[in-house]
DNA sequence: ATCGCACACGTTATAGCATAACGCAATTGA
DNA sequence: TCAATTGCGTTATGCTATAACGTGTGCGAT
């Protein structure tokens, strides 16, 4: 179970996210492709759903917003927790991933007998060159 | 510099989320409380600005939604990192704070040289009971 | 082969979340 | 008294996301 072959309008919304320097919101993920016939927000909507499923996107919670992954290689064996930095001045996001704070989620969580399905972590403030 | 006195619309707005068993979006609050008065969405967003700011409500940025602060003592001494469990079985939401997720958190975001404003941290799945 | 199914796609319409921009009223402090 | 601040009310608008419909294509099972 790998990622499959992406139809054109995947590989569209990927190629979009992955050549832009920060987050896209899916509407400007649609301005950005309507020369190449894109017009309706679900068509943006349905690739996203498709491309998060299989890891090669995240969506931004606190942005409403999506960039591509950027760990590339780890979208075979389900990466746990993926965090973010996100610089309110420059708008770069940055991800992480730390074994440690996992488990201790992990620990807490089932403390409370809860099931993780999907954990979101995003810090907001701002990056070295913009502090 | 404690809390000040709310103004009408933001004791109103407090209510409806305190009285709640669960988050609620802004146009749902907008909804309990037309009978005091409230017509727009403005009398809501406002209240909950200042709400917000004063500690006494969250936002869950991957609900877009509200809820009652449950540590009602600790709004005085900005009390770091606050998480959350969202089930979505019956949309309780509980809320949680620990020091060492906070501290890693800290170290790895100092690491980049990256100055934190506001952490986001949800996890959703399924509690106990609705397991 | 052809039937049925799953899946991607296209389109229109609508729902849900949030803020801009205007003006008014009350409070406060120089 | 005047200016600044804050809260409030209203209208209009913008941004984000999904519902519901139908079309076409590939592919395995009978």
């Amino acid at each position: 179970m790998g990622t499959p072959q992406l139809t054109k309008n995947q590989s569209l919304v990927m190629g979009a996210l992955a050549h832009s320097d920060g987050p896209m919101s899916a509407y400007t993920i649609l301005d950005k492709l309507r020369d190449q016939g894109f017009r309706a927000p679900l068509q943006v909507y349905r690739a996203l759903d498709k491309l998060l499923e299989y890891g090669l996107v995240h969506r931004l919670e606190s942005l409403n917003a999506f960039v591509a992954c950027t760990c590339p290689h780890e979208h075979e064996h389900d990466h746990g927790v993926t965090a973010f930095t996100i610089c309110e001045g420059c708008g770069q996001v940055t991800e992480f991933h730390d074994e440690a704070i996992e488990q201790r989620l992990s620990a807490l969580v089932r403390a409370q007998s809860f099931k993780t399905e999907k954990t979101t972590i995003e810090i907001r403030g701002h990056c070295k060159s913009c502090a």
